[in-house]
RNA sequence: GGGCCGUUAGCUCAACUGGCAGAGCAACUGACUCUUAAUCAGUAGGUUGGUGGUUCGAUUCCACCACGGCUCACCA
C-alpha cells in the first residue's frame, strides 16, 4: 500500500540525512551466517566470554523484536540466519538512530562479538550497523507467511525471502543437475550444445512453438527435442554425448506440463536399450540417494523405495493391471483391443493403428500403478518412429520408458539406424501428419543423409528433469520446481 | 479448451437465511536494555478482483469478464 510505502521512503532520507550512505556499493563480511554458525555454533557462553570473536555478517532483516533502548533482529543471508542483539550502549549514537529507522525486510551489515543469550542463542552484539538497503514493500506477515500461490509464482523472490523449504526445493534441484552431470561426465560422456532454433520440429511428438528469422527470412520452431541432433554427432563419431537443456512444447500447461522444461539427452554407441536400462537404474538411483540422503524417499501419501526397481514390458504390464483376466496374445487381435478400450472407457480414434490402441490401453490401465521405479519396455513401433525394430517380433520396437510415482521420468531407445527404414518411418508419420495428427513427425531429409552415412548401433534417452526433481522435492506441481512458471499477466 | 472451486486490509483469515465489513500479524504513536509468534496501551488502514443486474438495502443472490487452483484431454 502508498501509505506504507512512503513511510520507508520518509524513513529512507532520515537515514541518508544520518549520514549513512543509502545505497552503498559492498560490504566486506567475514562470515556468512552459515559459515559463523558452524565456526561459533558449538561454543558455549563461556568459551564465547573467554575468547571473544568479532564477525562482520550482512543480511535481511526477517524479524525484530525492539525493547525501547535495545532490540533482537532475525538476520537472513537466505542460507542461514542469526540473532542480532542491538543496544544503545553498545552502539555509536548514530549507529543506534539508525537502527530504530530499520523495517522488515532492509539489508543491513553487522559487526559485533558473539555471545549466548540467557536462552542459549548465539547472538551477534551489534557493535556497528551499516545500511545496505531499504525495503520499501512489507514483507508476508511472520507466522503465516506467504501461502497464495499466485503471489509466491509471480513474486518468486518474495517466496524464496521468506519461506525457506522454498529455496531447499530449487537448492536440490541444482545439485540433482550438478549430480546428473557428473554421473555422465564421469563415463566419458561429452556435454555438448545443439541448436534450440529448428528449422525442422523433431526428434519427438508434440506441437512446437514457431517463430521467425528476419536475416534469413525463415521460419523456425523451437525445438521440441535434441535428439536428431544429438545422433549426428553420434555419426561424427562422438561417441557419448548428452545435451542438458531447454525444451518447448505448445501444449497444455498442467501439474506436471510446462510449456517450457529442462531435458538431459544422452547417446551412447555400441549400446541398445537393455544398457540404458541398467544405467538408468545405477544413475537414478545414485541421485535420489544423494539428494535425499536415503534410497527411500516420500512421495505424497507413497515411500518410493529405489531397492526395488521391476522391469515390465507394456503387454505384461496391461495383462497385469487389466481389470479383465487376458493374455498377452490377445493384444493382436484389434477387436479383442477395442473391446478392452471400451470397457475401461478409454477415449480413441477408430482410425489408429493396433500400436497406438494398445498404447492408450497401457496409458488407461496401468500407468497409475507404477508408484515404484517401474522400467516399462517394447513398445509398438506406431508410437516409436526413430527406435529400432525388435529382431523377433517386427510389430513392436526396443524401446522403454521409466515410471516412477505414475510419472513418466525418462524414455530411451536403440536408435534406429538403418537409412531406408528410417525414411520409411517418417513418410508413415507424414501419413499419420495427413491424417490430423499434428504431432506426428516431419520429414527430415538431412537426418536420413546422415544415417546414410552409418550411424554404429546406439542407445538414447530423455530424462524429464523437472519431474525428477518434483519426485526427489515431494512436490505435487510442476510450477514448485521452477523459479518462474508461466502466468497470464496480471 | 471442458468441468468444479476460489478471489474480503500489506500478509493469513472471519462476517448466519441479504441488514452499519471484522480479527491476528505487519504499520504508526507511547512504555520497556536477554527477546524469540516479546509484552502492554492507543491510532490508522477497505470502491469486498472488474462490469452490469435483482433489491429499500448486495461481501452475500444472478449474468458476463479477468486472474488463479484442482481436474480431464495431450505429453516429458
Amino acid at each position: 500500500m502508498e501509505e506504507l510505502e512512503a513511510i520507508r521512503v520518509q524513513k529512507l532520507s532520515q537515514i541518508r540525512e544520518l549520514g549513512h550512505d543509502p545505497y552503498p556499493t559492498f560490504y566486506r563480511y567475514t562470515h556468512s551466517i552459515g559459515q559463523a554458525i558452524e565456526d561459533f555454533g558449538p561454543k558455549s557462553g563461556e568459551e564465547l566470554e573467554q575468547n571473544p570473536a568479532t564477525v562482520r555478517v550482512a543480511g535481511r532483516i526477517l524479524a525484530h523484536r525492539p525493547f525501547g533502548k535495545a532490540g533482537f533482529l532475525a538476520l537472513s543471508d537466505g542460507e542461514g540466519q542469526v540473532q542480532v542483539y542491538a543496544k544503545k550502549d553498545q552502539l555509536p549514537e548514530r549507529g543506534f538512530q539508525l537502527y530504530q529507522l530499520l523495517d522488515l525486510g532492509d539489508f543491513i551489515g553487522v559487526e559485533g562479538t558473539l555471545f549466548r543469550t540467557r536462552t542459549g542463542e548465539l547472538t551477534v552484539l551489534a557493535k556497528e550497523i551499516t545500511f545496505l538497503a531499504k525495503c520499501f514493500l512489507p514483507l508476508p506477515e511472520k507466522w503465516h507467511g506467504l501461502t497464495d500461490v499466485e503471489i509466491r509464482y509471480r513474486r518468486r523472490y518474495v517466496d524464496l525471502a521468506v519461506n525457506r523449504d522454498v529455496r531447499a526445493v530449487f537448492v536440490k534441484r541444482s545439485i540433482i543437475i550438478r549430480e546428473l552431470r557428473r554421473f555422465l561426465d564421469d563415463r566419458g560422456y561429452l556435454e555438448v550444445e545443439t541448436p534450440i532454433l529448428h528449422p525442422i520440429a523433431g526428434g519427438a511428438l508434440a506441437k512446437p512453438f514457431k517463430t521467425h528469422h528476419n536475416a534469413l527470412d525463415m521460419n523456425f520452431y523451437l525445438r521440441i527435442a535434441p535428439e536428431l541432433y544429438l545422433k549426428r554427432l553420434i555419426v561424427g563419431g562422438l561417441n557419448r554425448v548428452y545435451d542438458l537443456n531447454r525444451i518447448f512444447r505448445n501444449e497444455g500447461i498442467s501439474t506436471r506440463h510446462n510449456p517450457e522444461f529442462t531435458m538431459l539427452e544422452f547417446y551412447q554407441a555400441y549400446s541398445n536399450y537393455t544398457d540404458l536400462m541398467d544405467l538408468t537404474e545405477t544413475m537414478i538411483t545414485g541421485i535420489a540417494e544423494k539428494v535425499c540422503g536415503s534410497r527411500v524417499v516420500k512421495y505424497d501419501e507413497h515411500e518410493i523405495d529405489f531397492n526395488k526397481w521391476t522391469r515390465l514390458s507394456m503387454k505384461e504390464a496391461i495383462v497385469k493391471f487389466c481389470p479383465e483376466k487376458i493374455d498377452e496374445e490377445a493384444l493382436k487381435d484389434r477387436a479383442t483391443v477395442e473391446r478392452l478400450l471400451k470397457q475401461v472407457h478409454a477415449e480413441y480414434d477408430p482410425r489408429m493403428p493396433l500400436g497406438n490402441l494398445v498404447g492408450i490401453l497401457f496409458e488407461t490401465v496401468a500407468e497409475d500403478h507404477l508408484i515404484q521405479p517401474t522400467l516399462i519396455y517394447d513398445y509398438p513401433i506406431e508410437l516409436s518412429p526413430l527406435s529400432k525394430v525388435k529382431s523377433n517380433d517386427p510389430a513392436m520396437v526396443e524401446r522403454f520408458e521409466l515410471y516412477i510415482g505414475a510419472m513418466e521420468i525418462a524414455n530411451g531407445y536403440s536408435e534406429l539406424n538403418d537409412p531406408v527404414d528410417q525414411r520409411d518411418r517418417f513418410l508413415a508419420q507424414l501419413q499419420a501428419r495427413e491424417r490430423g495428427d499434428e504431432e506426428a513427425h516431419e520429414m527430415d531429409e538431412d537426418y536420413v543423409r546422415a544415417l546414410s552415412y552409418a550411424m554404429p548401433p546406439t542407445a538414447g534417452e530423455g530424462i524429464g528433469i523437472d519431474r525428477l526433481a518434483m519426485l526427489l522435492t515431494n512436490s505435487a506441481s510442476i510450477r514448485d520446481v521452477i523459479l518462474f512458471p508461466h502466468l497470464r499477466p496480471e
